[in-house]
DNA sequence: AATTCCAATATTTTCGAAAATCTTTATTGC
DNA sequence: GCAATAAAGATTTTCGAAAATATTGGAATT
């Protein structure tokens, strides 16, 4: 990997965990020392994630990470459920037999985990989105695909923050996962897709309710 | 303007209408020479494209067009067809009389130059993506435009060698764009979807009939 | 003849410094 | 005191060269 992809992993992942204040200045001084590199793999990183909403960029001004607000919020929500219905129900009509194996692998996986006393807030997010990329994969369509992991990205930053504060869940999420699981299996599309919806508007209810204002890095 | 941004802006256009053979490496040497610059503003440039998928790259081994195929023409026109839709409805539910103003004007603007004899086509092109902007501007989603943006640009990439292949057109594209237009300010969304559905199918029928395995550069 | 190895060349990637621009601070004039 | 101006400092942007890696072509080997 150059270090112009490392840096751009990097950013990226500190972006969405919410390391860096919404609207902060992304010094390329900083940055240099931080992930000890030069300026140039950092400014390509940076030029990626601006085209990905990530960053904002300002000519002869720098970049800075993208402002968090509840309206962006809601329509990276919208955006979300048009683009996840449909690959939903693309996948459903053309999924195989390993698509449906791969369900059940990133299930398992992702209970392990949320089982584990021991959280590792990390690879429980991995395994999060690898499930919820799962369901999605068979759709064949790559374009919305990536849209899925733009929209993932931009909303993870938000969902993030609200899990930490939300201390002990009402929610049983490994069943509302299992459902949604035992929906797409089934091939029953009318049901997955409402259960896919009342999962992200039970997060986005999570979201909204427990928005901090405050721009305050998290880590 | 920074140099970054203008060879972004270049490189995005060259690349839509097609001076660059898909799938053909973007060397920097070739860049720099074209583009009378360096390397640093180039990359970021190209790094800025990789994220919009109009430009791929590997590590180590520099930068290409992406590749053009009929497989990912109609997954682009698909993915268009759910966002601009949605969109559109968005538009419709909640535009004022400024936006209906805005699609007047477009309109008139696109008639104006359709008409021409001597035709710009880089005017043409620049009023038809506007008046296709207008009819959704009033969406309120930054996400769901920016998609469309995505889209448009992906999608141009095929219908610009369609357009100088085809020749005379048994269409009337100006009748078209009206009753679309007409539907929107009608309020009927129902129409209005029906009528942007079918010109883009339209399109696409034309882009699939004369669409030329060769990647040879346009222009 | 085909394969492997090595050198030569081409290309990408990265750095460090220079240039350009913005921001802050100090100074001047009113 | 306050606005306008200029100098100083901070920051971004760009360049040119160096480093790292890939590719090509040819010689040596099987």
């Amino acid at each position: 990997m150059t270090l112009a992809e490392k840096a751009y992993v990097s950013l990226r992942k500190d972006i969405v965990d919410g390391c860096f204040a919404p609207d902060s200045p992304l010094r390329l001084a900083e940055l240099s020392e931080r992930y000890r590199m030069g300026f140039s793999p950092l400014r390509e990183a940076l030029n990626r994630l601006q085209a990905e909403r990530l960053v904002t960029a300002e000519s002869l001004r720098g970049f800075r990470v993208s402002a968090r607000s509840l309206a962006e919020f809601e329509d990276a929500l919208h955006a979300r459920l048009l683009v996840e219905t449909e690959a939903l129900r693309l996948s459903i009509a053309q999924g195989d037999d390993a698509w449906e194996a791969s369900i059940v692998a990133a299930l398992y996986a992702l209970r392990r985990q949320t089982g584990r006393e021991s959280s590792d807030v990390d690879e429980l997010k991995t395994r999060h989105h690898a499930f919820h990329r799962a369901l999605l994969a068979a759709c064949g369509s790559d374009w919305l695909m990536n849209f899925f992991e733009r929209l993932y990205a931009a909303t993870e930053r938000y969902r993030i923050p609200a899990l930490l504060d939300a201390g002990p869940q009402k929610r049983d999420i490994d069943a509302e996962h299992g459902d949604i699981a035992d929906a797409v299996l089934a091939r029953d599309t009318t049901r997955a897709e409402r259960l896919l919806r009342d999962h992200y508007l039970q997060t986005a209810a999570m979201i909204r309710s427990g928005m901090v204002e405050s721009d305050a890095p998290l880590i």
